[in-house]
Parts: structure tokens; sequence; C-alpha cells
DNA sequence: GTTCATATTTAACGAACGTTAGATATACGA
DNA sequence: TCGTATATCTAACGTTCGTTAAATATGAAC
């Protein structure tokens, strides 16, 4: 295709298809997205997928690991950093929501430059309701969040089981809205909110989650299960 | 093809259509979902579709219409009931809340034995970034959005103005994820949480709901910015 | 019974899809 | 210099896609 290609035994050409597809993906959706515009995008030709990634599936594997294989990385050295050490006081409500949230606008705001590509592709996954890629997913955050979970107990035990789940699931999904529809977000408010202007959502995205979680439980909720 | 199928003068034919295309788009999303397969599953032939609805937009906008349009009349109704008259006292925080949400999880709720057929439609709504899409869903909800944020913002007058549109988007953020995600979050709680348990789920939101809303301002949060 | 709008059919168009076969170019070790 | 593994190409396979043309069946009006 592109004579220079030929040259390029420098390891670029896997790199550039994982850039396209994800932007593709990100805005198509992983089964409206042909591999044709994603190789057209990457300027390479078709086979050139197959020879790296096997199939469809397996690109859309690729492309997911290299976004969100980090963002686990640094969710798990968060909660390395929180694990109460004998002797020293338990991290604030604050400290933990922050640490549950930060990476994940960070990895919104650093791609915001190329459009919120990042940003959408978490709106993908989560929307996606393919059995492959929930799978994926699931099990990809199943020890963060089971870490995350432990923490908050901790600070509210007298929160019941039940009530606690709710809540964490609240959380994340207006995090999850808030940035897979950023577009849509900043027209409804006029220009007011805009999820990628971190510096403000996260303070008040904070606030109002500490709010809610020490809420007491609703009449009603079953109280502490017992073990 | 089926040839009692003739016989049908009785407009059932277009209801069909209708059901199966719901169906469809919900668990494939807009656009991977096929025309044909939708005319398969409501026994007509192709042209059928396009006997009715012109396209496959046009089939989309006739799908949504269907489903959203009383979720609409039903919230305008609940807006107009609570307006507050002179004399009486404004309603509850409680009851805003409720008449919000309540609406939506009916929705939800009525087809859950059809398989959430609904809630998922909803989903592939919110997540589908088509122009045609979006411009049609923000066209629809406009008034009612402007509605329930003049009664939220009577109601905490002492609240910014951003941070009530902040927290806003965080509830039908958190509202959505839900709903879209059902058998997700069933799976990740182990069957604690089910979004379809209205019984259970209104009540939790809306004490979260509340105590979010009713949080002090973020420190920095500009104060009520000048008319 | 004829007319005519409504409803539905069969058949096909061109385009795009995921995937693969087979050939060719490149770069390094012998 | 000659293989040989790596990397990329052109070309094509069969399938499905959204859409349309043209014909036919239906049921009510006259």
């Amino acid at each position: 295709m592109n004579p220079r290609a030929h040259t390029a035994r420098d390891g670029r050409t896997r790199e550039r298809i994982l850039t396209a597809a994800e932007q593709i993906f990100a805005d198509r959706g992983f089964e409206p997205a042909s591999i044709r515009a994603i190789a057209r995008r990457a300027r390479v030709s078709l086979p050139v997928l197959y020879y790296y990634f096997g199939s469809k599936t397996g690109l859309i594997r690729a492309v997911l690991e290299r976004r969100f294989g980090p963002l686990r990385t640094e969710h798990q050295q968060a909660l390395a950093r929180l694990q109460p050490s004998p002797g020293s006081p338990p991290p604030e409500l604050e400290t933990i929501l922050e640490a549950m949230i930060r990476p994940v606008l960070r990895l919104a705001e650093a791609d915001a430059r190329q459009g919120s590509v990042v940003m959408h592709l978490i709106g993908r996954v989560i929307a996606d309701p393919t059995p492959a890629i929930q799978d994926w997913f699931q099990e990809h955050i199943r020890n963060v969040r089971q870490g995350f979970l432990e923490l908050l107990a901790r600070h509210l035990p007298q929160l019941p089981r039940a009530v606690l789940l709710w809540r964490y699931e609240f959380i994340w999904g207006a995090l999850a809205f808030m940035l897979c529809n950023r577009s849509w977000v900043v027209r409804k408010t006029d220009g007011v909110c805009d999820p990628l202007d971190t510096g403000t959502l996260l303070p008040q995205f904070v606030q109002y989650c500490v709010a809610g979680l020490t809420a007491p439980a609703p009449r009603g909720s079953r109280a502490r299960p017992r073990p």
C-alpha cells in the first residue's frame, strides 16, 4: 500500500492498528465497526489485521486490554496504598472515593484531545451486551471491585450489605454515564457541566457520593445480615 | 408468506413489526440490527417494512415513539400534578424524585416478563451516538427535564445552579445505568441487587439521591450566579 | 361485477461485510 | 549469498446488508 510501510519492521504497525481500531470501535460500536474501515484508517491492508490479531474478536480483546489493563493496575496500586496498616488511621471516605474515581477521570482526560476516544470506548463496553465482552469486563474488574467494596464497608459498618451494594452501583453507574455521554451532558446543560472538566467533576461527584453513601439506610432495608 | 396474513386488514401487522423491531433493536443495537431479521421475526416480507415505515430510520423513530411517548406523557402529568398551587404546601423532595423515577421503573417492570426489552432499548438510545437518535432524545426530554429541574431548584434555593445540574445528571446517569445493565448488576452483586425489583430499588435510590441533592455544595463551587 | 386504494409478495440491485488463499517483499542468520 | 521466518500485499470467496421495481392479492365502494 504505502511503499514505506515495507520498511517498518519497527513494530509500530500493531500499535497503529490498535489506535485506529480503538477510534472506530469507540464511535461506531464493536459490531457495526468494520475491520475494513479500521485497516483503511491504519493505512494497512486487510490481511494484516488477521496476521496480528487472528480475527475481529481478537482485535477487540487487544484494544480493550491495551487501555483497561493499565487502569486496573492503577486501581490495584491505589488499593495497596490504602490498605490500613496497623497503627495508622484508616483512610477517609473521600480518599477512597478519589482513588476509585480519579484514575478513570485521568484516563478520560488524557485522551480528551484525541476526541475522547477512550471514554466512548468505556461506554461501548458497558452498553454492549455481547456475552464475550461482558464476561471479559466482569472478570477484569472483579478484584478491584472487591477491594473497594471492603474498604467502603469498613467505613460504613452500620450499613446493611445490600444497601452498600446498591450504592456502589449507583456510583459507578453515574460515573459511567458521565463519561460515555459527555457531549450529551454538555449540550443538555448548555455547557455548564463538562465531564471532561476533571477539576470540577471530581469534587462535585465525590461530595455527592459521600452524602449518598453516608445516608441512613432506607426504612425496610434488612439490618446487617447474620454471617 | 403466511397465507393467512393476507386476511389481516386488521391493522395488526404494523404493531407486530414494531414489537419485533423493538426486541431486535434492544438486544443488537440500532445499527447492527438488520431489517431482515426484524421482518423474519414479525413474519412479514421485507418490503412491508418499507411500506409502513419508509426506511430503517423511520422504523427506529416509530419504535422509540411508541414506547417513550407514553413515558413523556406520564412525566408531564406528574409535573402538572406537582405544580405548587397557591395556598397548598410545595411537594416534598422525596415526592419529586419519586415522580421522576417511578414512571421509568414502571415502564421497565411492565416488560420484565418479555425479557426487559424496553429497558435495553433505553440503554441503546442512551449509548448510541448517532446524531439522529441523540437529537430525537434530546428534543424528547427537553420539557420534562426543564420541569423537574425547576421543581428541584425551588427546593434547594441555596444550591448553585451548576451544582444542581451536575447532581441532576448524576441521578439520571445512575438510573439509566441500573436499567440498561440489569443482568450485569445482578451478576456482580450475586443476585443481591436487581434493578427490576422496583419495590427495593425505588426507596434505596430515592434515599440516596435525596442525601446527594441536599449535601452542601463542594468548596470552590461558585455561589449562586448573578442573574 | 368492476374499480381502486390498500396491503403484501417475489426477485433482484449494488454495496459492504468477515475471512482466507496465495503470492511477494523484507530483514536477519548461516 | 542463500535460505527462512516475518511482514505485507492483491484478489477473491460467500454472505448479508438496505433498498427498490414490478407484480399480485385483498376488501370495500360503486
